[in-house]
DNA sequence: AGCTGAAAATTTCAACTGAAACTATTTCGA
DNA sequence: TCGAAATAGTTTCAGTTGAAATTTTCAGCT
């Protein structure tokens, strides 16, 4: 009889969804906290850090970064767009490829943005020790690990060690700034 | 100088909110996957077992088991309701309340549904010993709580421990069955 | 050159999500 | 008893999210 057991790992595995879905529901609700201080959610900021970050950046590897879809970050965009954070323009070396910077608003919407996580997280996390928080980092890690977090994570490839070098995606913000700056439509890409 | 700290600091937390946003997306991800096996999200599977396990429940009790809010409950149940899953009807006793129950087809449903979770998170998870589930389930229970997940969680009261015994909210499925099956409408609620 | 298939991004669509405003009802105090 | 505050739910609204279909462009092949 090893009803028991079955039962018994059912109540776990149970028992970690709840505790993902609340974790899933403080992040949320901490961004909304954030849009009404600072007018921007959390996946905005991120892209807004992530561009910030990778220079002038295509769609595609934005989504990797923020570990988010492709058309997720096409709204996202949109967004920072229409609010003149962020622009985009169609690459001259491939048109299919769209490039984001961002704008002089954007850098400075971006200093004034609070941190990503709780206040209150990163102190408690702050006050663990090195051991704690890398045990906490490295159980994060599995947890996404056995979730299938690295199946769509292509990024994995693409973002954490390219073949080319860092901010040598297939552009330099040298030679973009200067070269491609204008393009054909196809919403409102200049 | 502890510039080195400060920035070390901000690594490590940024380093929780990647495997956090992955951890997200791969919940999200599962979802998706089940609605196209089973026509069902997980938020609505979540619904209706939560139903089940807590019997004729009000909204307020299954918003908190679900970690979700009030308003999110409502459409939840306004499409599970809508495709004939669930019945939802007002408290005899407290007009106020709106009750819910499964109907034959929601149990019917609910026994074909998947697991909430990934198959492989599930095998992976199962073949720990029980001393790492432990661990990981521990971690998360932490970083709920260092992310504020208690604060909106009423529910720990409402729903973990409720002073009235199991089962008794303000209800007993006996009571309630054969008295306050019909009430006034607000939207499509009998 | 022209065609076919792949690739990058967008659009469309439906679901989830919570804040804020609102409705209906109950409770409590004067 | 009457009116104000509180409570339970719903509605409205905007943002996030990803699948699927579509558009545009490129690369490779004939």
């Amino acid at each position: 009889m090893t009803g028991g057991a079955q039962e018994e790992r059912e109540r776990r595995t149970d028992a970690v969804l709840i505790a993902l879905r609340k974790i899933i529901r403080a992040v949320g609700l901490h961004s909304r906290q954030v849009t009404r201080v600072c007018g921007l959610t959390i996946p905005q900021i991120v892209a807004l850090r992530s561009i910030q970050e990778l220079g002038e950046v295509t769609s595609s590897r934005l989504a990797n970064r923020m570990s988010v879809s492709l058309s997720t970050t096409t709204t996202i965009l949109d967004r920072l767009e229409h609010r003149g954070l962020v622009e985009r323009y169609r690459s001259a070396m491939d048109r299919r490829v769209v490039h984001s910077r961002l704008t002089p608003e954007g850098s400075g919407v971006l200093q004034k943005a609070p941190a990503l996580l709780h206040e209150r997280f990163i102190e408690c996390f702050s006050s663990l020790t090195t051991d704690d928080q890398d045990r906490i980092l490295e159980t994060l890690g599995e947890v996404a690990r056995m979730l299938g977090a690295e199946a769509l994570d292509a990024s994995a490839v693409l973002d954490v060690s390219p073949i080319i070098a860092p901010g040598e995606d297939e552009l330099s913000s040298a030679d973009r700034s200067q070269s491609g700056v204008q393009s054909r439509s196809t919403s409102g890409i200049v």
